[in-house]
DNA sequence: GTGAAAGCGCTAACAT
DNA sequence: ATGTTAGCGCTTTCAC
């Protein structure tokens, strides 16, 4: 696969006895530079297959018109769809991107955040890994000149951009929706402590309980490690109270996939009514599908974190009032109904 | 975000009175330079943050350690699973992946693929969208000296690298399970005709009714465009014949989803079973689930794909056979059974 | 309208 | 053990 070398710049200037300097003019079609010259070189550019070497002009330029792009796993629906929307803002601009996923493991996100360093990414787009809080790899990079805009899962800092969605919007929304159907003992499934998405979960839960003034049970309050087994441990110590919930918000789609397979196997799928985090599921296709699904809009999300980071990247982000520096988008939520 | 430059190995030089060679080889620990002055250059390169301009490296090396990864849609599970081996193998080798999405669309596919030519990325992978019949532009990639290897959706063409899916193998399972189960009316719905995966699914479909010496049905083979529409109606226009068949094999899990949608509606679930072309859910979590579901095992593909391409890279795939200058792989698919 | 020269940051061959 | 030189492919002043 050696062989060949592709044909520069330079050859064609000898190959036509002209200077680099009028063949680089030519190709791309300056004014002083004459019709024929211009002709003569674009001919024998075609003829011998020229591309212009980028990699040398990005290097000229000092960047990459690349972003990185950092999510834990890109199989998951949430992600996708945020990449679709970070992509299509990426190409407008001609960027390309580059992705990374971290597995929700910090040893490799910093591993990936490395090789974009590396590869003089002009910026990077990140939703760090569940579990991680130690995020200094992040803020140094400004030293490196290197923009960083999280989303989604976002650090709990003031010194940085980010796009979150809030949960509390949907949430109460949701809260309220049942309390009207007269559902007073709500439960909680939560993830996993260390997560800042857990807390805001708690703090949407409780406000919205407050608000209501139901009383707050710790024993309706559980958490799960997110596996499956977690989880239907989780939705089994809520099943057997003695005096158990008729209403649960589930951390997400996927806990919620796996307290309905406990539930249609001991035969109380009428039993609850739940409210998920949207992250998964086309629910059209379930025949069981929970009573409304806080939905954070990825596509927006990474839409906006792009559109930031590509102003950043340009220097265009002047406008931000002196006071608060750094661009921090906090998006509502809102509640899909999908059952009654 | 401008401001700040990045300290370069030329004025670490100069600050420390040696030569941008010296602090080159202290910078990588190099034998020949004195323990003292590597000591010196290092430290100086840390008070500085000091990061090696890599971007100059590939420039001069005339590599980029980038690998452009096209495919439809990494929403689809298929490719985010190949993705993921794919960034594994990548990943051992330090190579970074830059995607672009087609979503099926050739033009797109094109562009992203003139992007790839700018970065100069080192080689291909790709699963051509749908629908696309004219891979000319990848043939020429050749000359470019940018090494393309296929996966999934593959051209017809014996000029090419590729890692294709096997489908009469599980098929062929499939078919013969039905029938050893007393299933005689098989039907067929099929995908858009221009698709090769459409082409490969009837050969199979054939052959198997062959061997079992069933006569075709040209009543029992559908085709729909895919979109839930057109699925429901080949759905429906089965359902509707008056001698219609007790078994389908369906063109993919996508497709199915809509068909138990409708019997569903209709009350015929237990009418019909079901075989169906993997690539999306996770059966587990649904309460009708198809007879069995052809594996085609996208992470295989991917790594196989990967390694590949990989090899042609570093120019390690002399080993082929002279009279089979390309690497063609058609790895066999397996049949699941989830249901009886 | 065209050319000459310098430089982007780094490496490697060839000195010393 | 360290320095010198040239060069990767292109762009961009600054001349002419």
């Amino acid at each position: 696969m050696e062989g060949k070398k592709l044909i520069t710049i330079k050859e064609i200037a000898k190959i036509l006895n002209v200077s680099p300097s009028t063949v680089s003019r030519a190709l791309k079609g300056h004014p002083s530079i004459s019709g024929i010259t211009t002709e003569r070189v674009q001919k024998i550019a075609k003829e011998n297959n020229f591309v212009l070497n980028k990699s040398a002009i990005f290097f000229n330029q000092k960047r990459s018109y690349t972003l990185g792009l950092i999510v834990p796993n890109l199989s998951e629906p949430f992600f996708s769809t945020a990449l679709n929307a970070i992509e299509k803002v990426a190409s407008a601009q001609n960027y390309n991107i580059m992705i990374g996923q971290s597995h929700d493991h910090v040893e490799t996100e910093m591993t990936v955040l490395q090789k974009f360093i590396d590869h003089r990414v002009d910026g990077i787009i990140v939703s760090i890994s569940k579990q991680h809080k130690f995020f200094q790899p992040y803020t140094d990079l400004e030293k490196l000149n290197i923009p960083v805009v999280f989303f989604d899962c976002v650090p709990e800092d003031k010194y940085l951009h980010y796009v979150a969605s809030n949960l509390h919007t949907g949430l109460l929304k949701g809260i309220n929706a049942l309390v009207a159907q007269r559902h007073f003992k709500i439960a909680l499934i939560n993830g996993p402590v260390n997560l800042s998405a857990t807390r805001q979960r708690l703090i949407g839960y409780i406000k919205g309980l407050n608000e209501h003034h139901i009383p707050v049970r710790s024993d309706l309050m559980k958490t799960t490690d997110l596996s499956p087994a977690g989880n239907i441990a989780a939705m089994n110590s809520l099943i057997e109270l003695s005096d158990p919930p008729s209403a649960i918000i589930v951390f997400n789609d996927n806990v919620l996939l796996d307290c309905f397979s406990l539930i249609k196997s001991k035969g109380l799928v009428d039993q609850f009514k739940f409210i998920s985090f949207a992250n998964q599921p086309d629910w059209k296709y379930y025949d069981h599908k929970p009573f409304g699904s806080i939905e954070q809009f990825p596509a927006e999300q990474g839409k906006i974190a792009a559109e930031v980071l590509m102003k950043l990247i340009n220097g265009e982000l002047h406008h931000l009032q002196s006071d608060h520096k750094y661009y921090q988008f906090n998006l509502d939520s809102e509640i899909i109904y999908l059952n009654d």
